[in-house]
This record gives C-alpha cells, structure tokens and sequence, in this order.
DNA sequence: CTAGGTACTTACCAAAAGGTGCATACTTGT
DNA sequence: ACAAGTATGCACCTTTTGGTAAGTACCTAG
C-alpha cells in the first residue's frame, strides 16, 4: 500500500481550515451552554438576563454572561439595554443567530424522541464510572 | 414561539433531569471529536480506524480511542474486530447513531452555507484575543 | 435600616478534557 | 535487518473550561 497519494479525501479547498461544514458549526457552538441558550431565545424570543439564567439551569453568572458575550461578539445574538435604573437587558437572536437555532430543532427533536434510550445510556455510564 | 408554557418554565416532568430535548443530545455527543466521527461513520459506512483517524484530523490516537469507546459502550457505534494477525477493525453506526447523525445534517449543511460569515467571525475573534 | 432584586465583574481554583510520547505484537515492504 | 503500518494502552502533563464567592451600584419593599 504505498499510500505516497496526493492528499486524499478531507483536503477540501473551500473550506479553509475546516474539515466539513459540522466542522465550522461545531466550533460556533462550541461551549458548554450556547446551544441551550440559542434554543431558549428561539423559542422565548427577547428574553432578560435573569429569566435565561433560570431558564438555563445549572449555569453560573460568569459563564452565561461570558458565554453571551461572545455569542454577541459573534454576530449570533443581539443584547439590548434599556439604561433602566434598575438594570434591564434583553438578549435576542439575530438573523444569523435564527437560522443556527433553527438547525439545532432536530437535535432537540432527537433528544426527546430516544429520552428513554439516553436515560438508560446514562445509568451504564454511571455504573462504569463507579 | 408556542409558549403555551405555565409560569414555572424548566420544570417539564418527563425529561428527568434534563432541561429539555436538547440537553439530552447534547450531553450524549460532549466529546471535541463526537459529531465528526458520527458524521464521517455516516458517509462512508464501515471505517477502518485507521481511515478514521486520517479524515478527522488533528485528533490524537488516545482521545480518538478513548471516544470511540464511549460511543460504542453508549450504543451508537459498533465495532468490528476481524481477529486478524495486523490487526483489522472498523466501525460503523449503529440503527441509534444513524438518526442521531441524521439530526446533524442540519448543522452540518448551516456550516457549509455560512462558511464566509463564520469566517469572519473567526477572524475578529482572533483580533480579540491578541 | 435591612433584605432582596437587577445585571454584571473579578480573582481565584478545581476538574475535565485533551495532547505527547512511548510501548506492544505481529507483518509486510525495501 | 530495519522502517513502517496495524490498532490500541498507559503514564504524564498542559490547556481549557467552568464553578465559587465575593463585590459593584442602584432601587424597592418591608
């Protein structure tokens, strides 16, 4: 097998740097709470901080701001602040942000499809882990 | 956009601690390599490590192993050991790792439309950080 | 006057995740 | 004989990621 082949497969030129188009989106959403928070401003729409940090449960302060922040920075959400006196903001999806929720739904669609299935994965994983 | 939901959000009774459809896929393809090995399972069938450890580049024997382990134990991909003397294996997906890689589909053709855009993003991150 | 709610910020830290390099056992090509 | 390829395993280490707890500035309800 003398495989001195010019670059095979995976040598894509348009793509630069990226390996396939799940490549590029991967590296978007990457972080552990941005796709619930893209999912959850889908759905809500305008939604204030507060009411996103307890819709994305578990998440701390530091990490969804910052994690906001950078999906701000990105083009995918839009921040809105009000200058209230007491503070009041509101982050929202941007159209770009709109159509990346909207390839996220068969996830979600998955994920509640085969819950059972992953609810039984989960309880081996545990079970190896001990 | 149907929010048909009571004044306590988050709190749906059948997705036992999960905080919906979503969290559940996610949490079964956390793992930087995942969704590429599905992904590439998915369009060539049967892979031979080896192969597989080519196409999803930059990735190391170890967490390649190490990954591939975790989707077979969690049913979504079956190895094949053909037992012989250099050694020979693949893997390929199962019925579940399938339709899982049927949901990425979606992110995967967003990528590839919004490769110039994500680019750009990628760029002024990079301006960011220095 | 104190507690609590708003939307953050910062310093510090722990854990997870992933990478490097070496080793295995055997075969094939040079 | 020797390098290289096959599919892993393992010890070790660095980077990345995320969490905790505190503080800020201001307001309202009790």
């Amino acid at each position: 097998m003398t495989d001195a082949s010019p670059p095979d497969h995976a040598r894509s030129p348009a793509l630069a740097g990226f390996t396939c188009g799940l490549d590029v989106t991967l590296r978007v959403i990457a972080g552990k709470w941005k796709p619930l928070i893209l999912y959850f401003l889908a759905q809500r729409g305008p939604t204030r901080y507060g009411e996103l940090r307890r819709a994305v449960r578990d998440v701390s302060d530091k990490v969804l701001i910052q994690q906001l922040k950078e999906l701000e920075a990105d083009g995918l959400v839009k921040r809105t602040d009000y200058k209230e006196v007491p503070p009041r903001v509101d982050y929202s999806l941007s159209p770009l942000g709109v159509s990346l929720a909207e390839a996220l739904v068969p996830l979600c669609t998955w994920g509640t499809q085969n819950l059972a299935e992953v609810s039984r994965i989960f309880a081996r994983r545990a079970k190896r882990e001990s």
